[in-house]
Parts: C-alpha cells; sequence; structure tokens
DNA sequence: GCAAAACTTGTATGAGCGTACAAGTTTTCT
DNA sequence: AGAAAACTTGTACGCTCATACAAGTTTTGC
C-alpha cells in the first residue's frame, strides 16, 4: 500500500546519518537534514512530526541493524567461543562499522541522558548485549572473572567505536580480527 | 594582583561543569551556567568573551587534571610496570572520575570534530597519553603484541568513562583495582 | 477521466539564544 | 577621601531554528 511512506522514511533516516555525521548532533539543523535528502524541511515534518521522532527513528536503525548483524553471526554458532565471539564482532560488521554510524552513535550515547526516549533505547539495548555476553563469558571462565571480563569485552567494544568516530576510518575485518585476538587473550 | 578574576575563572569553570552535566553540552545555555555559579550570564562574557572560549577553558581544566594525576602517580613509580599502572589508574583518580567530569569528557569528545579549538586539545591528550601507555607497554611483552595491548588498554579505559558517564555513579578506587587487574591479566 | 487522498513546499511565526552596551556598583590605589 | 580601575548587571538587538499552515502538485482508486 503506502511503499512511499516507507521508501521516504529509509531515505530520510539515511540522509539524517549522513547530515548528523556531517554537522553534528548538537548542530544539524532540519534543513541540513533536508538539503542531505534532496527534499524540503517541511516534508520531514510531514512524515516524523518533529525532529525528536525523526532522531529516535534513527536510532532505532542503528538498533535494528546491530540487531541484525548478531543474529546473522550467531545463527551458526555453535559453541559458547563461537557465540561470543559472534556478539563481539557483530560490532564490527561490515554494515555498521563506518565513520559515519560511528560517529552518530558515539554523539547519541553522550546525548542520551538528556532525551529520555534515546536514554530507555541505550539502556534496553546495553542490557541486550551484556547479558548476552555474560551468558557465554561464564561457560568459559571461573565464574569469579566472569563479571571483569564481560565488563572489559563491552568497553572495548564502546573504546574502539570511540576512536573510530573521531578518526574517520574504520576498518572492519581488522577491527573483527583484533577483537577475536582479545577473547582468547582474556580467555585462553 | 588581579586574584579576583583567577577566582572568578574557576568558579565559572566550575558551575560550568556542573550546568553542562546537568543540561547536556548541546542545551546548556549561558544562563543555565550563570545561575549555577550565582552571577548573570553577562559576567561570564566579561571574563571569558565568548562561550567557545569558556568551553576551551573548561576543556583545559579536565585536561590539566588528567596531566596532574599522571604525574603525581607517575613520580613514585620505579619499575615499567609500575610506571603503566600509574598511566592507567591515573584515569580513574578520586578528583577525576566523578559522575559530572566523566559526562562532560564525553561530551566533549564527541563534540571535538565539530570544534577546531577542542579537536585539537582532544588531540595532543590521545597522542601523549598513548604514547606514554607504548612506551612502558613495550617493555613488558613481545613487540608484536605491544600494538594491540595498547589499544586494548586506551579503549578500555575510554570505555570505562562513557559507561560511568551514563550510570551516574563513579567508585574510582573499584575502577582503579579493575584496571590494574586488567594490566595483570593482559601482561602476566 | 476525475475526485479524493497523499504528498510537497514556500513562507510566516514565535520562541530562545549569544552577545554588545551603557549604566550602575564595588574595590583598589595613593 | 576621592579618582580610577575593576567588576556586575539589565536590557536590547539580531539571528537562527523548529514548526504550523495554506496553497499547490502528484498519485491513487474506481
Amino acid at each position: 500500500m503506502s511503499r512511499i511512506r516507507d521508501i521516504r522514511n529509509e531515505e530520510l533516516i539515511t540522509a539524517a546519518i549522513r547530515a548528523v555525521h556531517r554537522h553534528g548532533y548538537a548542530q544539524v539543523t532540519m534543513s541540513d537534514i533536508a538539503q542531505e535528502a534532496n527534499a524540503s524541511a517541511a516534508s520531514i515534518n510531514y512524515y516524523f512530526g518533529t525532529k525528536e521522532k525523526l532522531m529516535e527513528a534513527t536510532m532505532r536503525r542503528l538498533l535494528r541493524l546491530l540487531k541484525t548483524a548478531t543474529l546473522d553471526r550467531l545463527h551458526p554458532a555453535k559453541t559458547a567461543r563461537d557465540r561470543l565471539t559472534a556478539i563481539v564482532t557483530a560490532n564490527f560488521d561490515d554494515r555498521l562499522f563506518t565513520p559515519a554510524q560511528c560517529s552518530l552513535w558515539v554523539q547519541f550515547w553522550s546525548n542520551a541522558p538528556y532525551a529520555p526516549i534515546l536514554s530507555r533505547l541505550h539502556r534496553i539495548n546495553r542490557a541486550r548485549v551484556q547479558s548476552h555476553l555474560h551468558a557465554e563469558v561464564k561457560q568459559l571462565c571461573p565464574p569469579q572473572n566472569a563479571a571483569a571480563i564481560t565488563t572489559t569485552l563491552q568497553a572495548y567494544m564502546d573504546g574502539i567505536w570511540l576512536e573510530a568516530a573521531q578518526s574517520e576510518t574504520c576498518a572492519p575485518a581488522a577491527a573483527r580480527m583484533d577483537a577475536k585476538k582479545l577473547v582468547t587473550r582474556l580467555l585462553p
């Protein structure tokens, strides 16, 4: 039915990602986003109602991408170690680990405490990733080490994203290899 | 001579930290900061000239704090391992590792790419920390592992700060102990 | 083919912000 | 004590931006 609506939504979200990457979350305007999509500022309002809603939809797209990447890699994994590797490397999937998306992700993070909707999404996602990680780590090391190793892995992933957002360069394949090496270093 | 100027500068920077923590870097106004300092927005302009300059001064204070904490801990360190521990734990110093300052740090990071002055400060600081880390790590492990371990440590520190900024709780002593454990886990 | 629905856009509105400025108050210096 | 310097503040200006709206254009359904 309303295929146009879906297509336009996707286009506008993509434009929002690019515009935020270019101008920054704090300073990006509706006109910036509209320009990136070859549309008018008013039409964004027609589809999303408000800037805040657009940002929420954009965040949801990134979260969905991470979820998909995780499930895709989790599906063929048989052992606990395979599953752990799947969860960790999903963060550096080709579809996700790009300069624009890392930049956006970090900016959403840092603004989450001041926007209830973003804050909620952020909390849910973080809890999900952490429980996935923890479930596998528990089976691979003595219980008194599990929490520390889980925290280290999560901090590592966040830190790499942060660095990528700053440096404007992403090498997904290399990042996945580094992540795998860290897993074997932490859980020999 | 102009002691008042110095005192007021410090007060206003402290107020800026609290105001940014409360309202967010993106939305904080000069009035917010003024209110936090029991002053008027105009007087901030008198001391700092512009909002951007105030933010730069605030960032510089955080960087100075990290530098001081690092040097304090580096001074009594004798071995390479002691020095490495000093550099890592300095990030979780009682004076630095507080919710407000973690929050501010993360927000400055994420806005750095869009503000040349912040960007410059950020780059300089990061390079300094990294070279300090790398110098010590090199002496404690085979050379082919040094780069990866340095990156892991830096990412870990960034990740812990990010988490602290979100969760609004900092336990500096515990964070330092966790960091020490990670160092011994990575460099047995 | 045509009415209605879906979509697009230019423009107007109003709010919020940083900053300049001039007029006051306090402090310093001799 | 009194002039000058340092400091403070209320107010006003100019600007930017999100959003509302009404007037157009295109697409859909029959």
